[in-house]
DNA sequence: CTGTTAGCGCGTTCAA
DNA sequence: TTGAACGCGCTAACAG
């Protein structure tokens, strides 16, 4: 393996030198720049970035840490979309990041899996989908052992970024397009008046904020909202939808899958009430009807989430962003039934 | 940062026999050696890996490498069992993992290729759902820079090995069910005459075995088939099944998507033939009938491909490790819809 | 602006 | 059986 030894011995220059090429650092001439560039070029030379890690006491490494099991199936597709974006994001800004699922974890103390990271090298931590009842995994940002950023879940600390759109004004649009589309399209006094509102899981840090914005939005347009949890589960959501929706001439829901299942429930009743999802995923091409979601661009979530892991690593402090977000309505349904 | 140097102080030893300690060398006192264990305990010492793969030149590091977006959507299911599988064997093993897509290597030769995933310490690569199409990572492959496991795609050298199911065989026996279940249902002479299959890609590696799969149990059971190349595509699919499944008595789809597609075709048509699929992808609950599939068990495939990473590197030979499939029917349909 | 040198934390000879 | 010493490939002062 060629190293930066015989680099410099092939560029007749210092070691240090080639090094201070290889990380941009100033004070070299654009001569001595070109030479080592060249020797680097002729030998082949590629940096050894583990040794370059245990020099520098500094890693770049971050721990992509989610939990794509707890969930229903068909969220798949959206930690999928998240590992995309934090892996290109990452390999595109140098960082070199591993994934670890929760069930990975399962059975560790909160130090056990700090000693875990640690041992790893892992220097910055990426959370997504955090839910309330993740006790051992919140223990662990709290510690801040770790530089971290938080995807979806609110804390707020020096050494903690968070990551996410803002759910609550979400929600209110993707409700108020519902609705409100539906309100333009009949008589006036003949649009809808009541609303069914499947939360997700009430300890789902994401809930309340899309709960609030959903009671908004009902507010605003003066119609009446039931308020029902169906834990981001299709098959609970079925069921409410079944027993509580018959009467409610709009049905809202916190999640696609949700909204899959309400339909299906709706569909099984034989009657047609509007129904709108909130992720944006492809699945819902796999329903019967045509549904307004709100896309939430994962992709783009966890790519910003992995900057901001940088930007910690780089000595600046945590702060929030806030995530656009688009409404969609789903257009190639006809396509696919 | 607690390292083996302060180890070896609090338990009066040197630190050469710490890493005896450490990774179980012979020659070691049982009293030393629960010295040695006490300090490690008492410092809550963790090793550095870093500094163990720098120092050994044995990084123990295994690159995932996946093309998850190529394909159509709801294969995301797949690629998360395949991930799942593949992490948590190399957690358990003590290798640690990268995962790369086939996206963030676009545009690389296979030299870049070979140089980037060397700069990340990896010694070997495990490579799922490669295709022929994939000019540049089979070249990678047969390269031999790496110990390299392929799944699902024939490679036969000392430095390779492959871990797949036997797609002939698993073809035959979910197409065998399928068929003949409905003859069994139905008066001798009365049962399924023409068989659709649905093929996959033909330079999908997989391709080819099941087809040969299928055509025996075409014999076998005596029905006349016909062949066409849906492309794992489920609109694709569904195009084929419109145009010529009408008149066919049962369909066989080498994919579950392809099978959705039939099956909605089949719907529009508002005709009803048996339909099969193939990898047990739980989308299959969202069709609106039952249907034969076989159940891959992604996530026994991803993890045996870990091990075997592990056995190359411990200096084994390649191998041909064929894993078992089962067959699966979908009972859980009337719960969704 | 460039070169010398001292570690980073650990594995691994080779003496003792 | 144990320990001292060297080096893995690189970064980071510091000296020139």
């Amino acid at each position: 393996m060629v190293s930066i030894k015989d680099v410099a011995k092939h560029a007749g220059v210092a070691i240090s030198t080639v090094s201070k090429v290889l990380n941009n650092y100033p004070n070299v001439t654009e001569a001595t720049k070109l030479k080592v560039n060249q020797a680097i070029k002729e030998l082949n030379y590629v940096p050894n970035s583990i040794a370059a890690a245990l020099s520098s006491k500094h890693s770049g490494r971050v721990a992509l840490l989610m939990d794509p099991m707890r969930q229903t199936q068909a969220v798949d597709q959206v930690y999928m979309q998240y590992m995309l974006g934090a892996l290109d994001c990452a390999k595109e800004l140098g960082m070199d990041a591993i994934t670890v699922f929760f069930s990975m974890l399962e059975g560790m103390k909160a130090d056990d899996i700090t000693r875990y990271l640690r041992s790893q090298g892992v220097q910055c931590m990426v959370v997504f989908g955090l839910s309330q009842e993740d006790r051992i995994i919140r223990e662990l940002i709290q510690e801040e052992d770790f530089f971290t950023v938080v995807v979806d879940a609110p804390f707020v600390t020096d050494g903690i970024t968070t990551v996410s759109i803002d759910n609550e004004q979400a929600q209110y649009d993707v409700a108020v397009k519902t609705i409100g589309d539906n309100i333009l399209k009949l008589e006036k006094g003949h649009g809808p008046q009541t609303v069914l509102y499947i939360a997700g899981k009430g300890t789902n840090y994401v809930t309340a904020d899309r709960t609030k914005g959903m009671k908004r939005a009902a507010e605003d347009l003066g119609v009446s909202l039931s308020i029902r949890y169906g834990d981001f589960s299709e098959a609970k959501a079925r069921n409410i939808a079944f027993v509580t929706g018959k009467d409610k001439d709009v049905i809202v829901c916190a999640s696609d899958l949700m909204a899959i299942g309400a339909m299906n429930a709706l569909t099984e009743l034989d009657i047609f009430h509007p129904v709108c999802g909130f992720d944006g995923i492809t699945l819902m091409g796999y329903v019967g009807h045509q549904m307004n979601t709100v896309q939430q661009d994962f992709y783009d979530i966890a790519s910003t989430a992995v900057k901001e892991a940088k930007r910690l690593m780089d000595g600046e402090k945590g702060r929030q962003v806030i995530m656009p977000h688009k409404l969609a309505r789903l257009e190639y349904l006809d396509i696919i039934r």
